[in-house]
Parts: structure tokens; C-alpha cells; sequence
DNA sequence: GTAGTATTTGGACACTTGACCAAGTCGATC
DNA sequence: GATCGACTTGGTCAAGTGTCCAAATACTAC
């Protein structure tokens, strides 16, 4: 048995993690109590303050590990793509997975909010973002972007980031059928998979 | 005096709507309580309950209150703007006021999420939305807007909030500087007044 | 075995919360 | 003046909160 002292631990640690990150979208950041989260990992609620100085300090290592993870394999996947249009494609296929109230999306602007009131929150996570933005920016200049390219990312990034705001309070804008004004944003029609007729897709019945 | 019983009644019930307008961004939908509430509007903690059946009910007649009237006016004054190239500017220009990190931003956001969590304000807010999209539409189709009106509006509402949700982060993100992409969207460079040269503006040093 | 360390337990502490209410105030009406 | 209804007060209540801690447990090193 390699279940050390120490490594039960860190599962622990990691349990109360998980349960942090699945109870901040059910409740909201405000929401989530030491003995919820306790409750949720199956440990006493004394363990919380034994690995974690304050309910505060695990929900902001919980949500900055979520988002960092999220983050990195989306730009690790996205930069993967050879054309801009191929890219701006998969990236709202990916984005139909989040429905914006699914529990990933609230995670994550859950986070938003409470950076507004957490300086180390706002810090880490303006971090990851940058980083996420400067990724995309260098994709799209390897790939002959002409213009300003960090302002594009900037702006395909918020748009994402709109679209599953927008998405959580009507569940019938499909990600795809906007494909068509977002592609238009990189002037993509002409190079890379030409795949005309999408703009004409119905958002709403 | 007109100050009859009823209307200091309202005159309350209004005190208390706007102190729960600007305690919500300060501390939060969940953090708002009675008594802060209260304190806020300058009376006994008592009365949030004569005027209200719970907190929950204030915070939703508040909130949605703000944000009917804030879409309300932004629907009238865009529909007034006569080209399509012209409204877009005038939207980035009207979105730099609201940094993401401002009251009303915050508010609006912190609506967003807790409607997740409460049907009815997700009902209302829902209604609002449906409708400035529907006027932003039908405002795309009077300019001639080529494509499906309806999913343009979607996206650019959605790339508006997307963007405020970003400043946040990044409060060097200048809104006038994706007035290039953005207008890429309707393809508005040969129609209405050309603004050149925003593109390069630069949103990172 | 024993000593020592890391982890876990369950409860205690002082405090805040939403909701509620009897008593009080105030202006309007008779 | 007296009466009435709308409104306000300040406080109580049980329930829940974050934080802390002495004691119990489980594992490691000797």
C-alpha cells in the first residue's frame, strides 16, 4: 500500500478541492460553507481549516486550478489547428459544450465576480487569461492574420466568453449557426474550410 | 406636502430598491443581508420586510428594475443611430462607461448567475434580453443588413457583454480598439462613416 | 515494542443571518 | 378633538456561520 500518511492527505486535500468546485456553481461563491464542503468530500468539517487557512483560500485554489486546467488545454488544442477558419470552427464547437449554466461555465464566472472582490483571485486569474489571449494572438499571426492580432484575440476571446453568458438565459443560441459573423471578424471566407450556408441558420424558432 | 402616508411608503420601498442596487456589486448577490440593506437606505432593518416578503424578493424586483430600464434606454438611443457602422461605434463607445468592474456591470453579472438559481428572475431577465436583441435586430434588417439579422444581433450582444466581462480583468482593454473586428461582423468598412486606423490601436503594451 | 509526526475528529466558541412581531409614529379623514 | 390605516421601530428568535482546538487516530522512524 503506498497510502502514506502524507498521500492521504493530499487526497484529502484534493477531495476538498472537487467537492469546492462542484458545490461553487450549485450555491455561488457565497454559498459554499465550511460543512457543506466538508460534507461533500466526506471528511469531518474540522479538516477544511487543517488544510486550507479559510473557506475563501480553498474556493480560490479550487477555481484557480480549474480554470488553469481548462485554459491550458484549450489553447494547447486550439493552437493545434492549421487554418484561423478550421480554429475559430472548433472553438465554437468546444464553446456548445458549455451551455453557460452548466456547472464549468458558472465556475468560471462565478470566479469573475468574486475576483472584483478578491485582489489574489483577480491576480491569478487575470494572469491565466492574458496568458490564454497572448497564445491565441500568436496562433493567429503564425497563421498569416493580417491586422492587429492581439486585438483580435482579444476580441474572439470576449466574444467566447459572451456567447456562454448569452447562452445561459436562452438555451436555444446555438454556437454554431454564430459562426458566420464570428469568421467574418477574421475575414476567414476566403482561406481555410469555406463552409458557406451556416450564417443562415435559425437561432430562434 | 403630497407626503401622504402611501407616498412615503413608496419613497421608502424606493430607498431600499436603491441601496440593494449598490450593495449587490459591493458584496455580491449572496451578500447582501437585512440589515446592511437597511442600514444602506437609512431605516430600521424592519422594514425591508413590511415592503418585501424576503431579501430574495428585493434583490429581484432591484435588479431587474436596473437592468429593464438600462436596456430600455440603450435600445432607443441605438435604434436612433442611422448606419449600422455609426451604431457599432456608438455601442463600443457607450460600453467603455461600463469598465466591468463598475456597479452596473457588476450588478448585471451578478443577476446573470443568480438567476440560475432563481426561475423567476431567470424568466424576467430572460424577457429582457429577448427583447433589445429583437430591437437590435430588427434595427440590422432597417439598415439593410445582408444575413440573418437575428443571429448578427445575437453576436453582438453577445461580443458586448463578452468584452465587458473581460475589462474586468484587463482594464487596459480598450473597447474602441475592437471597433475593427466587431464591425468586420457586418462587414460595415465600405458602408457608413470608415474609421480607419483603430484597428492598430493597441490593447497591451 | 516506543516515540514522534501527520492527519482527522467532533464539538465549542462568538457571531451573523432571515424572519417575525407587538408596540409605536404619523398623516388623513371624520 | 378622535379614529383609522399605513407605515416604522427596535428587538427577539432559532438556525446557521467561520474559526478554532483538545483529543483521538493512523502512520513512520527508531
Amino acid at each position: 500500500m503506498a497510502t502514506t500518511s502524507a498521500s492521504r492527505g493530499q487526497e484529502t486535500r484534493q477531495r476538498l478541492l472537487d467537492a469546492a468546485v462542484a458545490l461553487v456553481p450549485e450555491l455561488g461563491w457565497g454559498g459554499v460553507t465550511t460543512r457543506l464542503v466538508a460534507e461533500r468530500a466526506g471528511v469531518a468539517p474540522g479538516v477544511v481549516h487543517y488544510h486550507f487557512a479559510s473557506v475563501t483560500d480553498l474556493l480560490v485554489a479550487a477555481g484557480t486550478g480549474f480554470s488553469g486546467a481548462l485554459l491550458d488545454q484549450l489553447a494547447k488544442e486550439l493552437t493545434a489547428r492549421p487554418t484561423v477558419g478550421e480554429g475559430v470552427d472548433w472553438l465554437l464547437g468546444e464553446l456548445s459544450r458549455y451551455s453557460g449554466a452548466d456547472p464549468a461555465s458558472l465556475l468560471v464566472m462565478e470566479m469573475f465576480l468574486a475576483s472584483t472582490r478578491l485582489p489574489e483571485l483577480r491576480e491569478r486569474l487575470g494572469e491565466q487569461i492574458a496568458g490564454f489571449r497572448s497564445c491565441v494572438a500568436s496562433w493567429l499571426a503564425e497563421r498569416g492574420y493580417q491586422g492587429d492580432a492581439a486585438v483580435a484575440a482579444a476580441a474572439l476571446a470576449a466574444a467566447l466568453d459572451g456567447v456562454m453568458l448569452h447562452r445561459a438565459l436562452d438555451p436555444d443560441l446555438d454556437p454554431a449557426a454564430l459562426a458566420g459573423p464570428l469568421r467574418a471578424m477574421f475575414g476567414t471566407t476566403r482561406e481555410g474550410t469555406t463552409t458557406e450556408g451556416t450564417t443562415s441558420e435559425r437561432t430562434q424558432p
